[in-house]
DNA sequence: CTGGGGAAGGGGCCC
DNA sequence: TGGGCCCCTTCCCCA
């Protein structure tokens, strides 16, 4: 620890005389925030996570608090906290984080000396008054004016909404060390501003503590904080000093195993890269450079398992259970490296996301492309099957054993029960398995065009418009028909008291608004625009995934008053509480029996109903 | 060992 | 965007 100096100070200041209420330690506090930020980047004891661009950051709500009023007031009542990508990027809070806990500002990852201006705007949001004013004075003395660096705009205001979706998604370039911690060394050797990141993030944690660890014992700090001298020795980046913009999981996950030299992305497919318009596929509307920028900024390297398949045995084990326990396999170990090479060059997280876990399960063949599901591709319908994201579709394996569309749909279509769910895995057998796409393996299902990448794919969704969607369905949707029907039977049944104009395009479903309905003809995707960007999962609703997030990130909000139990979700503690109070709402028609759940009454019933 | 119930985790989806 | 609800599933306990 900082015992040596410490100590050293403390028994020079023990050695006074005068021990009055005078009395202080000069390094105290300089001591206390070393070791506080030592346990940032280590995730200890942190407990609140930031989000930014989809990065995750985190840190201590003290901190935070302590450091701004606006932070405090969000922290008080979230542990996860979402920051506006508006106002303040991931790169520049890398940089507000590391200032709030050391005082100083950092080099930034890039080359380019910090930009005083988007600092100043992001510290004006974040209300930092302290760092906005080292940011004043810096532009002053640099006689820009203020407030000019930030995207968008300058005043707090919110730049169209078309620009706000070109936020990139450059999560998976903060996880590279749950990808493989170990060859963060190697990787920093390279790519020296990726260093931090990937020691920092090792999931093992057996190398950060002497590798990364902000060097707080070994930098030669010189009586500074060390943080400031320790990166600067670097080329301006991270160094062995800088914090890991990402998150270690590994604190707060369930534990897991060392991780495995897993194979590392080919550093030959930068398409592998996250593209920045995951999050909204319809609105894909900034260039797959972005990707690759943001990439660059993050530090990721080429080499940088970015994508689940170099990653896939870290991520694996990431969604291993607690104490170890193996989870459901998530994705196959399948020798997918060659798929991403194969892979056409989209750089759409899809595709990187769903590489991993749509890779042939093990023993499956074919690996050609041409029978392979193109990778932007995900029959959203069909959804990951089991608790812990199984494929999202049945790998041969699993329709070997019984486990084939029709459970699969069952588990997923939860809009009672698997109405266009099993459509979609049917949609999605054909379009994989007969349509000849030839290369245009990303598929448009609306009107089930096949284009080569990604990129033109989500360029062509953005094509359609909703009339085209509304107008296109008789006719596209050969997929329709089934799924359609099924869920009029039992799904749609709109009270007829309530108008619901709006009709889904694929299904019989109807809504009272567009959104609504919107929302709802996204499950009929096939690409899921929403990825967890820690285990890759991917989820057509934003809230989904965030929820998704809370569980990897063990943020349980909701804490019973009685037991001090946690949960994820309000719902949950809500079903809980009723142990305490002994509440059974849920009766059992049939034999009286009550139930504290509606689900174990449901189970219940199917006890009745199952031939015995 | 098995089946049923209790409790909980997680995803889908509508509002 | 989050709440709420539904569904599937799992784990544990107990008879």
């Amino acid at each position: 620890m900082v015992s040596g100096p410490l100590s050293l100070r403390w028994c020079a200041w023990a050695g006074r005389r005068d021990m009055g209420p005078e009395m202080e330690l000069p390094s105290h506090s300089k001591q206390l925030l070393l070791q506080l930020n030592q346990q940032r980047t280590k995730g200890f004891l942190c407990d609140v996570i930031i989000m930014v661009e989809n990065s995750i950051f985190r840190a201590h709500k003290n901190i935070l608090a302590a450091s701004s009023i606006y932070f405090k007031s969000l922290v008080l009542h979230d542990n996860l906290i979402n920051l506006d990508t508006d106002m303040v990027s991931s790169t520049v809070f890398q940089q507000i984080l590391d200032f709030i806990y050391t005082g100083k500002l950092l080099p930034s990852d890039q080359p380019a000396e910090p930009n005083f201006s988007t600092l100043l705007t992001a510290a004006s949001y974040l209300q930092l008054p302290d760092l906005a004013a080292l940011c004043r004075r810096k532009l002053k003395r640099a006689g820009k004016p203020f407030g000019s660096g930030r995207v968008g705009a300058t005043g707090m205001g919110r730049p169209p909404r078309s620009q706000r979706l070109s936020t990139a998604s450059v999560i998976q370039a903060r996880y590279p060390g749950l990808v493989d911690g170990r060859k963060g060394a190697h990787a920093a050797q390279e790519h020296p501003q990726a260093k931090g990141s990937d020691e920092e993030l090792f999931l093992g944690g057996s190398n950060q503590e002497s590798v990364h660890g902000l060097g707080l014992a070994v930098c030669p700090a010189g009586g500074e904080t060390g943080l400031g001298g320790c990166s600067s020795s670097t080329n301006g980046s991270s160094g062995d000093c800088e914090q890991e913009l990402g998150l270690d999981l590994s604190k707060k996950s369930p534990p897991l195993p060392p991780a495995t030299p897993g194979p590392h992305l080919t550093p030959d497919d930068p398409a592998q890269l996250s593209d920045s318009q995951h999050g909204s596929p319809p609105s894909a509307s900034a260039p797959p450079v972005a990707n690759s920028a943001s990439y660059a900024e993050l530090g990721g390297t080429p080499d940088e398992p970015m994508d689940l398949e170099g990653a896939e045995d870290s991520h694996l084990s990431l969604l291993e259970g607690p104490g170890g326990q193996p989870r459901k396999s998530l994705w196959p170990s399948a020798p997918k490296k060659e798929w991403s090479k194969k892979e056409p060059a989209a750089g759409s997280p899809f595709e990187r996301r769903e590489v991993g876990p749509k890779g042939p399960c093990p023993g499956e063949e074919g690996e050609g492309l041409g029978d392979r599901v193109p990778n932007g591709i995900l029959a959203s319908g069909s959804g990951p099957s089991g608790p812990y994201g199984e494929p999202p579709y049945p790998c041969k394996e699993e329709e070997e054993n019984g486990k084939d569309g029709s459970e699969d749909s069952g588990q997923s279509g939860n809009e009672g029960g698997s109405g266009h769910a099993g459509a979609h895995y049917l949609f999605w057998q054909e379009g994989y398995e007969t349509v000849p796409y030839g290369d245009n393996l990303y598929v448009c299902i609306p009107c089930a065009k096949g284009f080569p990448s990604s990129e033109q794919l989500n360029a062509h969704v953005e094509t359609h418009t909703e009339e085209e969607l509304f107008i296109k369905e008789e006719g596209a949707y050969e997929t329709g028909s089934g799924g359609a029907e099924e869920e009029a039977e039992d799904l749609s049944a709109p009270s007829a008291a309530e108008p619901r104009p709006f009709k889904c395009s694929v299904c019989e479903k109807t809504y009272k608004d567009p959104a609504t309905m919107r929302q709802h003809e996204k499950t009929h995707w096939l690409m899921r625009p929403f990825p967890c960007n820690i285990c890759g999962k991917m989820f057509t609703q934003r809230g989904t995934m965030t929820r998704h997030m809370r569980s990897h990130l063990d943020l349980k909000p909701f804490a019973c008053d009685e037991c001090g139990m946690r949960f994820t979700r309000q719902y949950r503690l809500t079903e809980h509480m009723r142990v305490h109070s002994g509440e059974k709402p849920y009766e059992c028609h049939l034999c009286g029996g009550k139930f504290t759940q509606q689900r174990n009454l449901i189970s219940h019933l199917r006890m009745h109903t199952s031939p015995s």
